[in-house]
DNA sequence: GTAGAATCTAGACTTCGCTCTAGGTCAAAC
DNA sequence: GTTTGACCTAGAGCGAAGTCTAGATTCTAC
C-alpha cells in the first residue's frame, strides 16, 4: 500500500482551504509533520494531513483561535504521554462552545422578538414597539 | 419629567461599551440622532441612547458586522416608511444566527466526541483514535 | 519540446473592530 | 482656587487571520 501524496491544489479542493492559507498554516506550525517535498520542491501532502486539516477546519469554525490550535498541534506533535493536556484543552473549548451557543441563544430571542414587533407592525400599521426617529421635543 | 441626561462614561459603564468604542460608534454613525453636547463640549447622552446600545450590543455578540449595523441604524434614523426594509434585515440576521447555531452544534459533536475519546484513552491507557505522532515508516 | 497551469518564496497588504496616544479642555471635590 | 479625574479631537496602532503580489520555477498535456 503505497501511500498516494496530494499536491497543495488537491488538498485546497478536499478541505476548502485556500493554497495561501495551507501555507500559512504551514508557517504557523499547525501540522503534525513537516510536510515534505517533491525534488522540484512541491509540497507533498497525505490522507492524513487532510484528515487533521478537517479536524482543524471544524475546531477553527467553532472559533478556536489559530494561537490555541497551534498548541493542539504541538501536544499532538509532541507525542503520547500529554493526553491530559490535549483533553484539557480539548474540554476547554468544548466549554466555550456552548458558551457561546448559549449566548447566540439569548441574543436570538431578542431578535426573533424584534422580528416578530415589526412583523406585527408591517401587518396592521401600529408603531407600537418600533423605533421611530427621536420627537422633537 | 426632565430627561436625565448621562455623560460617556455613565453609558460606557451601563452598556459594557468603552468610552473609545461610544466615540468609535458614533463616528460610524450609529447612533439613532446626532448626540447633542453640553456648553463645554462633552457628550450628552439620555436612556433611549441607552436602550439602543443594549440592543446594538446584541445584534454584535450574535455576529451583526458593524456596516450592517450602521444600514439598520441609517433606516431607522430615516423614520417610518422602511418598517419592510428593517424587517429584512433582521429576518436575514435571525436567518444567519441559528445558521450559526447549527454550525457550532454540528462542530460541537465532533469536539464532543474527541474528548470521548480522549477519556477514555485516559481512563484505560488505549491510543485507538488518537492522533499520534506520524509513524517514521 | 513547448505552452500553459500549478507551485514556489518572501514579504507587503487588507479588513475588522476597536484601542491607544498625544496634547489639550472641562468639571467636581476639597 | 487648585488639584484631580473625566472628557475632548485627530489620528496612529494593533491583533487576528488570512490574502495577494512579484518574479521565478516546476509540472503536465499536447
Amino acid at each position: 500500500m503505497v501511500a498516494e501524496s496530494l499536491s497543495i491544489g488537491d488538498v485546497a479542493a478536499a478541505t476548502g482551504l485556500s493554497v495561501h492559507a495551507l501555507r500559512f498554516f504551514e508557517r504557523e506550525g499547525l501540522f503534525l509533520r513537516g510536510i515534505p517535498r517533491s525534488a522540484g520542491g512541491h509540497r507533498l501532502y497525505d490522507a492524513a494531513d487532510v484528515e487533521w486539516l478537517l479536524l482543524c477546519n471544524r475546531l477553527r469554525e467553532s472559533g478556536m483561535p489559530i494561537a490555541t490550535l497551534k498548541r493542539f498541534a504541538a501536544l499532538v506533535r509532541s507525542g503520547p504521554g500529554n493526553e491530559l493536556d490535549r483533553l484539557e484543552l480539548l474540554r476547554e473549548h468544548e466549554r466555550s462552545v456552548r458558551a457561546r451557543i448559549a449566548e447566540l441563544t439569548a441574543c436570538l430571542e431578542v431578535i426573533h422578538g424584534k422580528v416578530t414587533v415589526y412583523e406585527r407592525h408591517v401587518e396592521d400599521g401600529t408603531a407600537a414597539g418600533l423605533w421611530a426617529p427621536v420627537p422633537s421635543s
